[in-house]
DNA sequence: CCATTCTGTTAGTTGACACTTACGTAAGTC
DNA sequence: GACTTACGTAAGTGTCAACTAACAGAATGG
C-alpha cells in the first residue's frame, strides 16, 4: 500500500496511469506522450507495476500496459479512510464546541 | 497543491497530521510521539506548513500546529477526482464492451 | 541579569530518486 | 543469419529528502 502511495505522489506517473486507465498501450506509444526519454518512462512504468498499480502484458516484442482497477481502488480507500477519519474529527470538534457554547449560555 | 500530495506521500507526516487533526499540539508533544529526533518532527512541521496542510500560532515560548481543513479537503478534492476520472473511463469502457456483446448478438 | 525551557535553524551525511547515455535482448523482417 | 523494432537494464550524475548533532533565539522564573 505504502509503495502505491509514494508512486502516486510523482505527477509523471499519474499522468501515465491517465492514459492508461481506459485502454491498453505499449511502453513506446506512452513514452511518446512525454518529454523525457524511453528509459525514464520504463523505469516508472516498473515503479508502477511493483506497486501493483499497472498490468504488464507481453505480445511479442512490445508489452502493453494497463491500470489494475483493483489496486487503484484499493489506494483510494486508504486515503478516503484517513481523510475521512480527520473530517469525522473536525466535527466532533465542532459539536464539542456548539455545546460549550450552550453550557456558557445557561449559567 | 503537487506540495501538499507529495507531503502526504510521507507516512510519518501523516501521523502528524492526524495527531493534530482536532486539537492543537507544540511542537515538543508532537516530537514525543516518535523514536526521531526533534528537529527532525520540526523539519517535517515546515514541510506541512509550506505545503499549507498545517497553521502554527505562536504562544510564549511554543509552538502550537494545527492540521487546515481547508487545505486538507482541497487535497482530498483534487485526489478524489483523478480516481473518479479512473473509474469514470473504465465504466465507460465496461459500457462499450457491453454494446460490442449485444452488436454481435444482432448479427 | 542569568539560567532554564521550548523551540527553530544550520551544517553535514546518507540515501533515494528522476534522469540520461550506453548496452543487452527477444521477437519479427528481409 | 543480418537488420530492425521495441523494449528493459546497468551505470553514472545531479538533485532532493530525511536524519543527526550542534548551535541560536525567544520567553519565563528566580
Amino acid at each position: 500500500m505504502e509503495p502505491a502511495v509514494k508512486a502516486i505522489a510523482e505527477p509523471r506517473r499519474r499522468e501515465i496511469l491517465r492514459l492508461i486507465w481506459t485502454r491498453e498501450l505499449p511502453a513506446g506509444r506512452i513514452a511518446s506522450h512525454f518529454a523525457v526519454t524511453r528509459p525514464a518512462i520504463s523505469q516508472h512504468l516498473r515503479v508502477l507495476k511493483e506497486a501493483g498499480l499497472v498490468s504488464e502484458r507481453r505480445d511479442g516484442t512490445r508489452r502493453l500496459y494497463r491500470a489494475r482497477p483493483d489496486t487503484v481502488a484499493e489506494v483510494r480507500r486508504f486515503l478516503g479512510a484517513f481523510w475521512d477519519e480527520g473530517l469525522q474529527h473536525l466535527k466532533q470538534e465542532a459539536e464539542a464546541e456548539e455545546r460549550r457554547k450552550r453550557n456558557r449560555r445557561r449559567r
